[in-house]
DNA sequence: GCCGTTTTCGGCCCGACTGTTTTCAGTCG
């Protein structure tokens, strides 16, 4: 059983006892619960079986562990089983609409009996909410015009779409000559896969201006809310959008606060408390006087913190690195010197050797290794053994004209459903590089997956497994991959593992990437460019590295070619 | 429900906006 199904059991369990009134403590215990599960890297499963000690996890007491003990062993949750009893699921669905929490719902179902959104509707349209205490005609209306949207409410989108949207409106913005400051804030600055929607900061005098020309902006599909400093705005592609307004001397705070995670800021604030300091988005303050707030590296600093990367304020190891000064200076764009994985006309790809050649040269890479499918893959126009060799002799006519980088014969190679390799062990044995991948059977049960990427691991010529999950966010569940088991394989084999910087793979993911580090694996980040222009990803591929906490040292592309191979097996 | 190098009980981050209210609850991030 995945982490992530247990962690959906807790957040469900979290939902339900919101709608009956729990204590929010108890609740958010279940939520803590459930981040920690879906951020740790070994499988809890595996745990069980093993018996390993859960509490040991943090934010797992006696009685969460008893019931992932449950969840695990028997299929049944009891405590889960027994509130959706008292609780229909149409019930959960109204949670979804924008304005409607876990009281209004509790009213809705427990005075009115409405189970599900149609009920819902109907008692909006039939006037029934207003007359109810507490409720009036805007909440009605509120609630009608948005109940179409509930479906669509908590969808989230690629961090690709996230940043291109978010990114349009500061450039924007910072046209304005009395907008001092602007930046994206929130899950897309700490770049996380998916953003659910979009934060924007801006320091102004005065926050009429900036509301103004957000208002306005084309990508704007309407005002949602606007006040004093907030302003929340639908986007015409659906995600909503906040800008906050603040003045000069509180941008750190704001940008800190408004950047989150939540998680992150809960244990900043903590921290600040147990100083007899409040941290709140317009500074630090011990009684009333401000004592920091125009930076970031203030703000962390009057609480006794180094200043902490966004794409690691998830309230996983950040303080932990903090407190024992190891903070990681994490790997960037720059840092990268080759690219591992990538497409030419031979299978797939848009462009020939020679033009992904000179595209990754012109992007300043030092080597590169041409991956083409093989022939498993023959909506792509996979290889055969026959096509390869003379593919790479075509890749060695091409190193022979051109000088700057240096090119490798590679082969992205099919892990096949049977689990054996989709070419023969003496052609692997002549690439210079083997990426061994799963395109097809991704929905096997977990036994012939880890069968399958055993099998590719412990074969003397793979050298990456890339994309190791097959998911496509938001579109396709990955395998189902034990990455105990795997990782510790990899390690002991030494096979690389790939981040794939495609928006939409992303895998190995931020939170197995640094399970990898913790094996020792060098990682890599590739682009899995189909086309000259496919190279653009790689930011996104060194993003995922640095939630993960990666270092320079710990991606092998960083290296030179030289220092590279030596990783090689 | 979880947690503890002052604690095994008594805490658990903080503020903006809205709609419904005369002082605040609910929702959201």
């Amino acid at each position: 059983m995945k982490n992530d199904v247990i962690a959906s059991h807790f957040e469900l369990l979290a939902d339900l006892l919101e709608i009956q009134g729990a204590n929010p403590f108890r609740i958010r215990a279940y939520r803590n619960g459930a981040r920690t599960i879906t951020s740790t890297s070994e499988s809890l499963d595996e745990m069980v079986r093993s018996e390993k000690d859960l509490t040991e996890l943090t934010g797992i007491g006696k009685d969460l562990a008893r019931q992932i003990h449950e969840i695990v062993t028997t299929g049944k949750h009891v405590a889960l089983e027994e509130l959706r009893k008292a609780i229909p699921g149409g019930v959960l669905d109204m949670l979804r609409i924008q304005g409607v929490g876990p009281k209004k719902v509790s009213v809705f179902f427990n005075e009115l009996g409405l189970k599900s959104l149609a009920d819902l509707k109907v008692a909006c349209e039939t006037g029934q909410l207003a007359k109810l205490k507490g409720f009036g005609k805007k909440t009605e209306e509120s609630i009608l015009q948005n109940i179409d949207l509930a479906a669509k409410q908590g969808e989230r989108v690629s961090i690709a779409e996230a940043r291109a949207a978010a990114e349009a409106i500061v450039e924007d913005l910072r046209k304005l000559p009395e907008v001092e400051q602007v930046s994206v804030a929130g899950s897309c600055r700490r770049r996380r896969e998916t953003c659910g929607d979009l934060d924007v900061l801006a320091t102004c005098s005065d926050p009429g201006p900036p509301m103004d020309r957000l208002a306005a902006h084309p990508l704007v599909e309407t005002v949602l809310q606007r006040g004093d400093t907030k302003q929340r705005v639908r986007l015409r592609t659906g995600i909503e959008l906040d800008l906050r307004v603040v003045p000069e001397a509180s941008f750190g705070a704001a940008m800190q606060y408004f950047t989150g995670s939540k998680e992150h800021n809960i244990v900043v604030r903590q921290r600040a408390k147990d100083l007899n300091l409040k941290v709140n988005e317009y500074g630090v303050f011990r009684g009333e006087e401000q004592i920091a707030g125009r930076t970031e590296e203030d703000v962390y600093a009057a609480v006794g913190l180094p200043w902490i990367p966004p794409e690691l304020r998830e309230h996983r190891r950040e303080f932990e690195w903090a407190d024992a000064g190891k903070m990681p200076m994490l790997v960037t764009v720059n840092d990268i010197q080759g690219d591992l994985h990538m497409h030419t006309t031979a299978s797939d790809g848009a462009a020939t050797i020679e033009e992904m050649a000179l595209a990754a040269k012109a992007r300043g890479l030092k080597y590169i290794a041409i991956t083409d499918h093989s022939k498993r893959v023959s909506m792509a126009n996979g290889l055969d053994a026959v096509r390869l060799r003379q593919h790479w002799k075509d890749v060695w006519d091409v190193q022979a004209r051109m000088s700057g980088i240096d090119i490798l014969c590679g082969i992205e190679c099919d892990i096949l459903e049977d689990a054996t390799m989709d070419l023969p062990d003496d052609v692997l044995a002549e690439a210079d590089l083997v990426v061994a991948v799963l395109h097809y059977g991704l929905k096997q049960p977990g036994v012939q997956i880890m069968k399958r990427l055993m099998a590719a691991v412990s074969n003397p010529h793979v050298d990456i497994i890339g994309h190791c999950t097959g998911r496509m966010i938001g579109r396709r569940e990955g395998a189902d991959v034990n990455f105990t088991d795997l990782l510790k394989a990899a390690a002991d084999n030494r096979v690389m593992m790939e981040i794939n910087a495609h928006p939409s793979r992303l895998d190995l993911d931020d939170i197995h990437a640094a399970a990898a580090k913790d094996h020792g694996i060098p990682i890599v980040i590739s682009t899995d460019a189909h086309s000259v222009n496919g190279f653009e990803v790689l930011e996104y591929g060194v993003d995922q590295a640095r939630r993960a906490g990666l270092t320079a040292d710990d991606v092998a592309n960083t290296k030179s070619l030289k220092e590279f191979r030596r990783l090689l097996k």
